[in-house]
RNA sequence: GGAGAGGUCGCAUAGCGGACUAGUGCAAUGGUCUUGAAAACCAUCGUGGCAGCAAUGCCACCGUGGGUUCGAAUCCCACCCUCUCCGCCA
């Protein structure tokens, strides 16, 4: 949600930003509706004030006359304060509806085609041989069972066994260690959130609740990335600045309807409507964000710089950016079976977009200031399993294990166990 | 699932229809004193909004949303949350 003082002073750059996200609003019709609004609530007060200066005069028991007075006021106050509430959630749901502007130096672009690749990990690797895709690899290995899944829990599920239970567990371990010696605090939050915190976190609207499971006896919901639990943890607080940056590192399971995704990806695991991952959030600063940004895309990096996996890093044009991010950068990793790079991270800045709407706010001096978050993944579990199947297979069909979590898989290779 | 207690300005507490314009203590911040510190003393000290260049004025907020009343932190209803006991349970 943006400041509505910054929409009366910059409708222009409010507008631009709309624009070059592809999206429609309306500022002009805003404004007039906040016109209409604070003269409307300029009248209730002045009525408030009548009614408060008429009883705070009555001191034992009430005469007639105040209380037709009284009465009067407040027949004008019922019918003032209901034009006033209607015109308000007309102006909140107008308000809600407007994108986070794209930073300046983010690239102005119609949609995913004007991406750009900013920077390059590693040429992939050349085959001798034709490299396998991971459910193929997966199967054979007895790590993957996605049919016996979708017998159990219907398309877009996997088993995963054996030594892919080896891999996910040594891909959070590495992954935790990293991000705990960088400060990062670790939490296993609740996967199930309320209806108000999903509200709050503002991804009903905008078609955003079609990719949420929902539980209607309860009315929760089922979170489709750790930051959904975890950004709201802090709802209605005030860090200290000494507190900041604070910085959080989450694993949970992640749940997608994936509506709307129909014929994409059907094969193996890339996309499935359950997998884990390891979270990365951040609340810094007004004006740290940008550095924390980078901060954030170097650790994704580093944690595939130590898989060796080679991978891109993508910077979105303001077209691809999402409604509440100001900045994205992806990484792709390199997939050999399917001879493209494939999104396995994702780091945003949405600014203080989020923490104005959950009330996130630090003390900085005898000033209030809403933080800005951040979020980044460290790693989706699923797809660098993926990643590593399909970079590090060997001809006859068997895995080596990336070096540096053979020791906490305790070994060097998968091998089919048939 | 059943029974009960409770949610007040960072924390603790007062408040039981009109001097609540929400009191007090602690913590915090600034200062006096001190070689330094502690203590003591003095001062400041919730959030948001509207109008104004500003000093300031006004309005709202006592878990959330409704209602009763001339007037609600206080009474009524619904919901949320916390705690205690019982039941069930990994």
């Amino acid at each position: 949600m943006l400041d509505i003082k910054f929409i009366r002073e910059n409708p222009q750059l409010v507008k631009q930003g709309a624009k070059n996200k592809g999206i429609v609003v309306d500022i002009d019709n805003l404004l007039k509706i906040d016109e209409k609004f604070r003269a409307l609530d300029a009248s209730v007060q002045k009525l408030r004030e009548e009614r408060n200066t008429n009883s705070s005069q009555i001191k034992g028991k009430p005469t007639k006359e105040q209380i037709k007075k009284g009465q009067e006021i407040k027949e004008k106050l019922e019918k003032a304060e209901k034009e006033l509430t209607e015109k308000q959630s007309e102006l909140k749901n107008l308000v809600l509806e407007i994108p986070n502007p794209p930073k300046n130096d983010v690239k102005i672009g119609k949609d995913e085609s004007e991406n750009d690749v900013v920077k390059k990990y590693k040429e992939p690797r050349k085959f001798i041989f034709k490299p396998k895709d991971h459910l193929e690899l997966g199967e054979a290995l007895d790590i993957l069972d996605v049919e016996r899944a979708s017998r159990v829990s219907g398309a877009r599920f996997a088993y995963l066994k054996n030594d892919g239970v080896l891999l996910e567990l040594a891909l959070v371990q590495l992954a935790m260690k990293t991000l705990i010696k960088e400060g990062f605090t670790p939490v296993i939050p609740p996967t199930l959130i309320k209806k108000e915190t999903m509200k709050g976190l503002g991804y009903m609207e905008n078609g955003g609740e079609e990719d949420m499971y929902h539980l209607e006896k309860d009315d929760l919901y089922l979170v489709g990335t750790a930051e959904h639990s975890i950004v709201p943890m802090h709802m209605g607080e005030v860090f200290d600045k000494k507190e900041l940056p604070k910085r959080y590192v989450a694993f949970s399971s992640a749940y997608r309807r994936e509506a709307g995704s129909y014929g994409k990806d059907t094969k193996g695991i890339i996309r499935v409507h359950q997998f884990d991952k390891v979270e990365m959030v951040s609340y810094v600063p007004q004006g740290e964000d940008d550095k924390e940004h980078d901060y954030l895309l170097y650790i994704e990096e580093k944690l595939f710089q130590l898989l060796e996996i080679p991978y891109q890093v993508v910077k979105m044009c303001t077209g691809d950016l999402g409604f509440p991010a100001a900045r994205k950068y992806d990484i792709e990793a390199w997939m050999p079976g399917q001879n493209k790079y494939r999104e396995v991270t994702s780091v945003s800045t949405i600014t203080d977009f989020q923490s104005r709407r959950l009330n996130i706010k630090y003390q900085d001096g005898n000033e209030k200031k809403f933080v800005n978050i951040l979020n980044g993944t460290a790693f989706a579990i699923g797809r660098t399993i993926v990643a590593i199947l399909e970079n590090y297979q060997q001809e006859d069909g068997s895995v080596e294990i990336p070096k540096v979590l053979q020791n906490i898989v305790g070994k060097s290779v998968i091998k089919s166990i048939k």
